[in-house]
DNA sequence: GATGGGTATGTTTTT
DNA sequence: CATACCCATC
């Protein structure tokens, strides 16, 4: 056989599945069996060897992140592949409806809601509406978010009369969604949902869009497919109607239910698409024996799953320590007392990272790590684009591409102070609902009606008419200058003091990543902003050109997937938060929580870390914590730390210095990382310590003979270098 | 119309 | 604890 380029380097198991040539093709493929490697190298496989051209190829990814990934391979592999479409579920339904959205009513300029948008959206129709004055905005945006994945709209959601509204009479829900859909389109607004649900309804309705759309896509491949909902299946259908779809995906890696996640897409594939042929990749290449054997033993005990089993090639690997910690604050000392010693073994700082089930479990350890002096960084949470000043001043430029724009309107309007307060906005407001017109055209208008404040707000309309003028005629940079200088809001943060230099900073790196962003991209003001919505901070923020300084990372369970780190911590293994408490309520919840934790467990290559606390901080008061369930089910072999434990009561001086506690514990005669030699075992390192003084025993890894215990006192133990 | 302090409320997870 | 929103006062 001929020894084909795209091809090299894969075992049996990928080249089978990158050769598959068309019909549907599901790739069931574990943590780390090198899917990534194996769609690249399918795609390279068709456009080099069998000659599809590029521009015929569509792959859906998850997040940015991973399209650029797999994009930046492809190029690598092949170098006729410029027209290949990688992109988002998102990303792709902003490209189809910017170009054919008109077909079913779009205006061509729509702007993108995001989720703070609309909540400010639904708050005003609860406002407007009688007796609906104690419902939870969030809640309603979570029903609607809901209903959008499954493709129900208002009359539908009312029809179906889902069981997961509650506490509401369905009819005032379904009412508030149909408003609220209507306040979008007045406004030319799509939410994150809608950009699939209208995309579906386009291709759907219109034969003629859907044939054009086809024709660049008579290959797809969707990644994660294990995390699709119904209105995504639904469009990778209309899309792959060549019937030329792979899909690739692990169905026990599937942690996005709440988003309307199906596990059924996956697990049905075979039934769905008649003919298709199933690929496995079994082989890990990724963590060490131990640590893949700890993530089989999790993983069994979930019932809903494709039976499949993960073989690692890699050697045993060093043991999984898990530390119980007294409280957060010594969790995260423990933590950061590992990943120095593992740096001083020579792991850079990019190869660790410490996940956690919510956000609000990174402040503590963000803290740790700055006072221990390791650079550590933050990924997802808060993100740069949800920043106050920065969606102020993009609010500016989407009120200029598109008038309709209410609620970036509301949200400027009184930024910086111009004189019209709320008394004229619900003026406004209320001339607006009466003529069907945006707040912006009430606004225009004020003249002949308004008897006080007219004149500032027609100052204001002369703003945004300069500011509209000039979206058209600038760069997304240009603009954003403009806008900065002459709404007054850099004026407005000069009178902040320090907190609004810090606000300007923000403002200026915005206008660099816009000057970055032009600099690599085509397109006008319209294209940067669906980029800022679109965006999430875990796809390497708003520098991701500049490479930035090494850090440990701290991110959530669910920013990790796809990612892989030699050294890996997962904390908080506790009931309550791993499994958190409010999935204990639904059905099929733990087990989405048991898929949770092996996806963490399954990012780590060498070495894992696992710890909880005793009692943890919650609303401001602390709480007793029980041990996860999780950890009784990961079976033997875990290296319980616990070093205070015995060492009597703490003394008081200690409860404000944790670190020093967990420090001198870690450290007492021997500690994690040392070369020790063993009369009879020979040469070691040790991994871990237990207990102190005359009693401490030390777990030492021997090349030859695995690992041991030992009493430190009897093992006569030397340490070597 | 702006400003500040008080209180209710919330933490799963994200494109 | 930290933010978001309400109301009273300037």
């Amino acid at each position: 056989m001929i020894s084909m380029r795209a091809l090299e380097g894969l075992n049996p198991a990928q080249l089978r599945a990158a050769t598959h040539l068309t019909g549907p093709a599901l790739v069931v493929a574990g943590a780390g069996s090198g899917k990534t490697k194996t769609v690249v190298a399918r795609i390279a496989y068709l456009i080099s060897e069998q000659g599809v051209p590029a521009d015929q190829i569509l792959a859906v990814t998850f997040t940015n992140k991973a399209a650029d990934e797999l994009k930046g391979r492809v190029r690598a592999a092949v170098s006729n592949s410029q027209d290949l479409w990688v992109s988002t579920f998102h990303t792709a339904g902003v490209r189809i409806l910017r170009r054919y959205g008109e077909a079913i009513g779009l205006k061509r300029d729509f702007v993108i809601y995001d989720d703070d948008d609309q909540l400010d959206v639904i708050k005003d129709v609860l406002g407007d509406l009688s007796g609906m004055a104690d419902v939870n905005p969030r809640y309603l945006r979570a029903v609607f978010d809901r209903a959008k994945c499954l493709g129900q709209g208002p009359s539908q959601l009312l029809a179906q009369g889902e069981a997961w509204i509650v506490g509401q009479p369905k009819e005032k829900v379904a009412e508030v969604y149909r408003i609220y859909q209507q306040r979008l389109a007045r406004a030319g607004a799509l939410d994150f949902g809608d950009l699939l649900t209208e995309t579906v309804r386009l291709l759907k309705e219109d034969p003629r869009v859907r044939e054009l759309v086809c024709a660049r896509t008579q290959f797809v491949h969707v990644d994660e497919y294990q995390d699709t909902n119904r209105v995504q299946y639904e469009l990778i259908r209309l899309l792959a109607a060549s019937g030329n779809l792979m899909v690739v995906g692990d169905p026990d890696q599937s942690i996005y239910r709440f988003r309307g996640a199906d596990l059924r897409n996956i697990l049905d594939f075979e039934a769905d698409y008649p003919g298709a042929v199933t690929y496995r990749l079994e082989d890990n290449y990724r963590s060490s024996a131990q640590v893949l054997q700890l993530a089989n033993r999790l993983i069994v005990h979930n019932q809903d799953r494709l039976e499949k089993t993960l073989r690692p090639v890699k050697p045993a690997g060093e043991p999984v320590q898990y530390y119980l910690a007294r409280d957060h604050q010594e969790e995260a000392e423990f933590v950061l007392s590992q990943f120095t010693l593992c740096h001083a073994l020579g792991f850079a700082l990019s190869d660790m990272a410490v996940l956690y089930r919510t956000n609000a479990q990174s402040r503590v350890l963000e803290e740790a790590f700055l006072r221990g002096g390791m650079p550590a960084r933050v990924v997802g949470g808060v993100g740069f684009y949800e920043r106050r000043e920065v969606k102020d001043l993009l609010a500016y430029a989407r009120l200029a591409v598109n008038p309709d724009d209410d609620v970036a309107f509301r949200r400027i309007i009184g930024r910086p102070r111009r004189g019209i307060g709320d008394q004229a906005t619900s003026r406004l407001a209320e001339r607006a609902a009466r003529e069907r017109i945006s707040l912006l055209a009430a606004a225009r208008s004020a003249a002949g009606w308004l008897p006080r404040g007219a004149e500032k707000l027609s100052a204001f309309c002369e703003l945004m008419d300069t500011f509209s003028e000039a979206a058209s005629l600038y760069e997304p940079a240009g603009l954003l200058s403009l806008i900065l200088d002459a709404s007054g809001y850099r004026q407005m943060l000069l009178t902040e003091g320090q907190e609004g230099q810090d606000r300007l900073e923000n403002l200026e790196e915005l206008i660099r990543a816009a000057e970055e962003w032009s600099a690599a991209h085509e397109g006008g003001v319209f294209d940067f902003l669906d980029q800022t919505a679109l965006l999430a901070q875990v796809d390497g923020g708003h520098r991701r050109d500049v490479p930035s300084e090494p850090a440990v990372t701290l991110m959530t369970l669910h920013n990790a997937k796809g990612l892989e780190f030699k050294v890996v911590a997962i904390v908080g293994l506790e009931e309550g938060l791993l499994p958190s408490r409010n999935s204990l309520m639904e059905p099929g919840g733990l087990e989405e929580e048991r898929r949770l934790f092996y996806v963490g467990i399954t990012r780590a290559m060498e070495r894992l870390l696992l710890a909880g606390a005793e009692s943890r901080m919650l609303y401001g008061h602390t709480q007793p914590s029980e041990r996860s369930r999780f950890l009784d089910e990961l079976g033997g072999d875990l290296i319980e730390l616990r070093p205070y434990e015995k060492a009597g009561p703490a003394p008081a001086a200690s409860a404000p210095r944790p670190q020093a506690r967990a420090a001198e514990a870690l450290s007492g005669g021997f500690h994690g990382g040392e070369r020790v030699r063993h009369p009879r075992f020979g040469e070691g390192t040790v991994l871990a310590v237990k207990g102190l003084g005359d009693r401490q025993e030390v777990v030492v890894s021997f090349p030859e003979v695995g690992n041991k215990s030992l009493l430190a006192r009897y093992a006569n133990l030397v340490r070597l270098g």
